[in-house]
DNA sequence: TCTTAAATTAGAATAATTCTAATTTAATCT
DNA sequence: AGATTAAATTAGAATTATTCTAATTTAAGA
């Protein structure tokens, strides 16, 4: 009995059943384990960590890819901002984010909270993809 | 008579004698090329590569020792976002910018044309230490 | 000119991520 | 169910940006 119907892993579950990837048994694992507290940011090796504290191991160039292809089929998305790592994020929203510098951990904000106006016009022949606010803190 | 009397060189090299920085022919050199045309963004390799189109060559271990340096002294800004490599900016005031993911060109957008209204507030025990707008563009 | 702390350098080390190529497995097809 | 096969998993090697190490050189002051 453990931890059945929790409606964020079922909804991502939902999403790789109705994508073209197989339904591995590593796959269903880390999403088990990925979505189970809803919310959340990580890197691939907390990942890797979090997976092998369980009997079932999962290596880490199958978390890299799962995570990867998770992405793409937007199951989960990526955040890459300072700092060498990228994060992976179950909120595929769009919204922004609050970065600690002291404990490098995100925290969302959503996107309707923040109000921005006066955005120069993007330069001639480009289009826009994506406006994303970083709030820099510190402890 | 190799351009002498540019103002953003000059401004440039007043800050590095002010500060207790050594005042090297590699640095000097690397000033004169990094803020000969203003306003620019560059990696490291970028450097490295147009440094080295002289015959006066600077290793890449230096060039990034440098630009730490600089950027601690406050000559050089660092900034960091998806993507692997660190850029650094001439600009050492505070602003945003435009990132276009074909090219992986940094533009600047000044800070006092955007305006940010309604950002939740702080997490409690932390304090803000910067705000980072990256609108990110393709072609 | 002498001294010495700081700077430069080549090359090794590191760290996050991707790649390679061998093996296993999920899903489909008799 | 058993056979087939493209996709997935894996260990370990490769890659890439950056930092570190330790030997040598140099700037700046006495
Ligand atoms: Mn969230
Ligand atoms: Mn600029
Ligand atoms: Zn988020
Ligand atoms: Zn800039």
């Amino acid at each position: 009995m453990t931890m059945k119907n929790n409606p964020h892993i079922n909804k991502a579950l939902d999403v790789l059943k109705k994508s073209p990837l197989k339904l591995t048994t590593q796959r269903t694992r880390l999403i088990e384990i990925l979505f189970k507290n809803g919310d959340q940011h990580f890197t691939a090796e907390d990942v890797y960590k979090e997976v092998n504290k369980y009997r079932y191991k999962i290596s880490l160039a199958t978390i890299y890819n799962c995570l990867n292809q998770f992405t793409k089929h937007e199951i989960l998305k990526s955040v890459r901002l300072s700092g060498d790592k990228v994060y992976f994020d179950t909120n595929t929203e769009r919204h922004h984010h609050f970065f600690c510098k002291s404990t490098e951990k995100l925290s969302d904000i959503k996107s309707s909270d923040v109000k921005i106006s006066n955005l120069p016009k993007i330069p001639r022949g480009k289009k826009l993809e994506s406006v994303e606010v970083v709030v820099n803190i510190t402890d």
